[in-house]
RNA sequence: GGCGCGGUAGCCAAGUGGUAAGGCAGAGGUCUGCAAAACCUUUAUUCGGCGGUUCGAUUCCGCCCCGCGCCUCCA
């Protein structure tokens, strides 16, 4: 079975192949760099991250290109309000955004471009579609191109815009746009505002032309796939399919993918309900990085997700049944020999996830079967079915698990220092919870430092010295360590 | 108003024309020096409502109710 994908553009679900070699070339929208990105924005980053893994996993190789938006009206608009160069003011968000990327666990795709690299060639791109005929300039510079022009506008977003193209016409001597759905691809300079010294003249790129410039420049006229909100589906990727098939007449992305926005607490989320949250917000207030990645990606990407605390609090606990059978697996002492039927079941698990995963990513089934196998294999463990030999099978399992998910390496707690440290330079001091604190300050102890506990305490153990075992228990758990003796001896693992 | 998506147990959620995966939470039990982990049993006669098609529908069709998205720069 292959990869079956729904495209927005066919509005069916599709099987996917790459169009040539065994490498899959695509593009996905990034961020757009005023402000820290909220858990929204990384619902979308992860569905991304989440097609990427399974491509790898199922053999392909990736070009995946993502663009980071560092040129708009809201960046220029803050920048001159805090007098500083659209540079410098994007600059911490270019960085945080990359962090919090690493935070969630999200793979840094091949090539990361930003727009105001490529301000040259998309000048170079509108001088090309004016010479065509399909853009025109207004008195004042400004560019517009000229949906009339191109019939095929609308296949995206399924929009019919016939009957409102080419109406009243207004003179371009005007100074405005031939029709009102015209958009912008170039903007003449204002006063104070950034711009830039073009072939076509003085000014700024609109919004889409960046990503048809740079998704065409480093993955060729067609390419495989283009990702990203559900929100850009109209007027965004309609006015990128609009631009760089009108140039090029041949079809720009062959598939379009896009990420369902999630709701949090049931409402959609929005600064005026007081329900918007930044990844760092969350971290702060104790909410590990892997929960989050795991309830970003558990729902699958095509579904309404509604981001509730409780969901996030199942999702932590998840996460640790899922670590608990991998430390069980790695550290019980197992007998010699094989069982067949384990690793049955192991191979069953990885055929399910994969045929879950191969039907539009369904990560929701992948889980289904990941717990299936946990179940089962506990219950066998318990009563001495499990064999050495099953245990490569099984951890293999796992891994084909984590290559999706990530979430299995516990790595939370230096992540959350990480955030934590940051807002402590941010002067945010009094946004860190009890909870992140004591994460934080549980990534300061070493392992070797816990092992040299761990040991004390099984010594105080043997010697039947309980108070003193105990002792140690608490203490390593007010460290946030778990301590837990088992019948094949002490393991411990981060809370 | 136009176009589109969805409503499955307390919560998250899979799925199918043939009678409801999985996780979390709850209850009872087993194991255990205690704790933790783990296991077992249990929790939807029912899939928003009403009709229709069918031997049979949660799954197909129609209508209604509710939620959500896009309809010019919000992932």
């Amino acid at each position: 079975m292959a990869l079956r994908l729904y495209n927005t553009l066919s509005g069916k679900i599709e099987e996917f192949q790459p169009e040539r070699d065994n490498t899959v070339r695509f593009y996905a929208c990034g961020p757009t760099v005023y402000d820290y990105g909220h858990i929204g924005n990384f619902r979308t980053f992860v569905a991304v991250d989440v097609l990427r893994r399974f491509l790898r996993q199922s053999g392909y190789g990736t070009n995946h290109v993502m663009n980071i938006t560092d040129v708009d009206d809201k960046i220029i608009r803050n920048a001159v309000q805090r007098g500083m160069s659209i540079f410098d003011y994007t600059k911490k968000y270019v960085q945080a955004f990359l962090d919090d990327m690493q935070t969630l666990g999200i793979q840094q795709p091949e090539r990361i471009v930003r727009a105001t690299d490529h301000i040259g060639e998309m000048a170079h791109f509108i001088h090309e579609l004016e010479r065509s005929g399909v853009a025109y300039k207004t008195e004042d510079g400004s560019y517009y191109f000229r949906i009339a022009k191109f019939p095929g506008y609308g296949k995206l977003s399924k929009k019919d815009f016939a009957g409102m193209t080419d109406g009243a016409r207004v003179d371009v001597d005007e100074y405005d746009k031939d029709n009102a759905r015209d958009f912008a691809l170039w903007k003449a300079p204002k006063e104070g505002e950034a711009k830039w010294e073009t072939e076509i003249g003085p000014g700024r790129p609109g919004w889409h032309i960046e990503c048809s410039t740079m998704s065409m420049k480093y993955l060729g006229e067609t390419f495989d796939l283009h990702a990203g909100g559900e929100d850009l589906m109209f007027p965004h990727h309609e006015n990128e399919i609009a631009q760089s098939e009108a140039l090029t007449h041949k079809t720009f992305a062959r598939f379009w993918m896009h990420a369902r926005f999630l709701l949090v607490e049931g409402e959609k989320m929005s600064k005026s309900l007081g329900n918007f949250y930044t990844l760092r917000d969350l971290v702060l207030m104790g909410h590990k990085p892997s929960s989050l990645r795991f309830l970003l990606a558990s729902v699958p990407y095509r579904k309404q997700l509604n981001f509730t605390f409780d969901g996030l609090k199942q999702a932590a606990t998840s996460v640790e049944r899922l670590r608990n059978f991998k430390l069980r697996l790695e550290t019980s002492q197992w007998a010699e020999g094989s069982s067949p039927e384990i690793v049955k079941l192991a191979n069953d698990a990885v055929a399910q996830m994969k045929a879950g995963m191969d039907d539009d990513l369904n990560t929701a089934q992948m889980l289904g079967s990941i717990f299936d196998l946990v179940r089962d294999v506990n219950a066998a463990a318990d009563h001495g079915q499990v064999k050495k030999d099953d245990i490569p099978a099984l951890m293999s399992a796992l891994s084909r698990f984590d290559e999706i998910f990530d979430v299995l390496t516990d790595n939370d707690a230096g992540k959350v220092k990480r955030v934590v440290q940051w807002a402590e330079t941010e002067g945010l001091r009094e946004k860190v919870s009890a909870e992140a604190e004591e994460m934080s300050q549980s990534a300061a102890m070493s392992d070797a430092q816990v092992e040299e506990l761990v040991g004390r305490h099984s010594a105080a153990r043997r010697a039947k010295d309980f108070k003193s075992s105990d002792a140690i228990r608490d203490q390593l758990m007010a460290q946030g360590i778990i301590l837990e003796n088992t019948k094949d001896g002490v393991r411990w693992r981060r809370k």
